[in-house]
DNA sequence: TTGAAACTGGACTTCGAGGTCTTGTTTCGG
DNA sequence: CCGAAACAAGACCTCGAAGTCCAGTTTCAA
């Protein structure tokens, strides 16, 4: 339902929020189990939206602009691949404008659910999460006897 | 967020409910603004599915095998193409099992939200919707002029 | 100043979703 | 029995998502 690139966004997202200072795209790929090329694709995308910032070089990498707690899911999806609400009638015969109809109504409240869920969840948020698996599953929660 | 075709056969499913009868292909087309070739793809997995039933030869048609308070938006949306929940971590290195990380936990969430409003709304009731707009917005809600 | 570390960007590949078309096959009315 | 009405099924097309590769470009440190 998500598309590949929103979940390896996020997982990148949490990672580098977790970090906390630069870390190279090889470093998240590797935390993240994401192909590193694609991934890197992922990054620019996240760059451009202002979620992260790169820097070249020795010792550069990506970092989050912003702290955890003002980063939520929605923003992550959103700066790689827009929540689509329904706006206006799919069918477009006449733009029923707001009224939409009772099929597409609901199927938009479904949407709306989901977005109120993600924004209302802060990077911070994931973090904080009293779970006993570590935040983005990775390797660390168990060990590998 | 959903497939179009996903979308394409809600807008069969609500417009076979309302008419009860048989429909032919061509006439779902064109109530529900589908390109007909392609919704007869649509339309005959959900015969498959068992959603609907399938009549060839003159008087023949499609119609819904229940009744449409039987009928959730999301057996439709199963039919077509399964609300994938997620069960376990997709990084799965070591399946946590029922126990998600906090990311994924939360998009599984979100999931379920979505799941459970399509499971409580019957095509009875999207039909019975007291809304200015019809059903499945079909052109005869505001006349032509 | 030079070279290794990193990101950037473009070309290219693969695969499935969405869509079209054409050739069956079933069904029924006359 | 025959032909039109309908669905069924397969071939084919297009396009974007996902993924790979590689040749640049920036940055820093020795």
């Amino acid at each position: 339902m998500l598309s590949q690139s929103v979940e390896y966004a996020l997982r990148a997202a949490v990672y580098l929020a977790r970090e906390g200072e630069p870390r190279t795209t090889a470093q998240v790929a590797e935390a993240t189990q994401v192909p590193s090329a694609y991934l890197s694709k992922v990054l620019q995308g996240l760059s451009r939206a202002g979620i992260v910032r790169s820097q070249r070089g020795i010792g550069g990498g990506m970092t989050l602009v912003s702290t955890p707690d003002e980063l939520t899911i929605l923003d992550v999806v959103n700066a790689v691949e827009p929540l689509q609400r329904i706006e206006t009638c799919p069918l477009g015969l006449l733009e029923h404008g707001v009224k939409l109809c009772a099929l597409h109504r609901r199927l938009d409240n479904a949407m709306k659910s989901v977005e109120d869920a993600f924004r209302h969840s802060t990077l911070a948020d994931v973090l904080a999460d009293p779970n006993p698996s570590v935040p983005l599953c990775s390797g660390d929660a168990i060990d590998e006897a």
